[in-house]
DNA sequence: TTCATTTCTTAAACCAGCTTAATTTTTTAT
DNA sequence: ATAAAAAATTAAGCTGGTTTAAGAAATGAA
């Protein structure tokens, strides 16, 4: 139905064929075109989603009106804003589609029903949280440690798949940069 | 016996006194002075840690032999490398006491066994880390849309007993700021 | 209380990365 | 294919925050 998402639960805990169809009656796909949004401003964030296919970012608006990315999502990510979603506050946090995408949402209500049914997904969420946790721990100390050129030639390098699939302001803007500063970082390693 | 500890997750899930009980079996109080250690650059983060009462940061040296502080942890915070923690790899974080403090350990098996036998403290940290990464989400918005001085203003209005608490040159580290600046911005400021 | 250590302040020179603004190239929709 | 819109480039001037170097003040240990 949709593998990508249950082999990534398979990576993690254990859940039999019964549990799968269970799983599937607190899950809503989506198929969205580009530019098209899950979430916008001012907006409570009523569900997460996980990326069975294509590549969303989530930005705000600050308060010079440049949209700020702070994260993006490929193939078996999920994203959404938590805070809003945990406590049912408006976020500040638009989240679209850069391309094509195929979406599994799952509603708060769905959330808390669906893990008091199958008590592997609260596992399942456990470690895929605790992992988003590692993995926000290291890009802080990779903001704390490196220069912004440092910054995007690490970025570049170790993540080549982006650099070709998104465009370049947006990867400038993810990383704290100008355009203009990437693109002068870009003609200096030629 | 640990009152921070356990009312921190009756906050969050339904516990039992027996299952109090049984959880005491997987933590280990420790008693610790001012500038002591819990983890060093190199080794493998065993245990995450709660602050029963006391002080806590996490730093790395970086490239200039700088400590960068990445978090504090004040009373009914947890603190861990997640990444060593969760895959066993070395470190490169200093954990260590700001004050006097006592602090609970739960080491890498305790917690394994612990899960199996409690399922509310699958729930219960299922829960903690996702608030987790809903703070860091906002942590990292406010690195994107404040200069380093609106920052520190921020943080100093928003967090006084801090302020209190820790060496100015702590914060200046946490904020990413030299001490110099700080000190510039203090005396702005009067 | 005293000394040693740690922490905080001051000030001037400096620079990484931003701003502004105009032009060119690439992509998208029809 | 073609026009319109979106994205990327170039270059000059500027600034928020760092660096460097001393000295002053606060704190902890004995």
């Amino acid at each position: 139905m949709y593998p990508n998402f249950i082999s990534h639960i398979r990576k993690y805990v254990e859940l039999d064929d019964h549990s799968v169809a269970r799983l599937n009656q607190y899950i809503s796909p989506l198929k969205l075109k580009r530019k098209e949004f899950l979430l916008k401003e001012g907006q409570i964030c009523q569900s997460i989603y996980f990326v069975e296919k294509g590549c969303l970012r989530m930005y705000f608006i600050d308060d010079k009106l440049n949209e700020q990315i702070t994260q993006f999502a490929l193939e078996h990510w999920w994203i959404a804003d938590h805070f809003s979603f945990l406590d049912n506050k408006p976020s500040p946090y638009f989240i679209q589609t850069i391309e094509k995408s195929e979406i599994l949402a799952i509603s708060t209500t769905s959330f808390e029903e669906m893990l008091r049914e199958l008590p592997q997904m609260e596992r399942y969420f456990r470690i895929i949280v605790q992992r988003a946790v590692a993995a926000s721990q290291l890009r802080l100390k990779y903001m704390y440690e490196m220069s912004k050129e440092e910054f995007y030639q690490h970025f570049s390098t170790t993540f080549p798949e982006f650099v070709q699939r998104v465009p370049q302001y947006m990867i400038a803007s993810y990383l704290g940069l100008t355009p203009q500063y990437v693109s002068e970082l870009r003609k200096k390693k030629l």
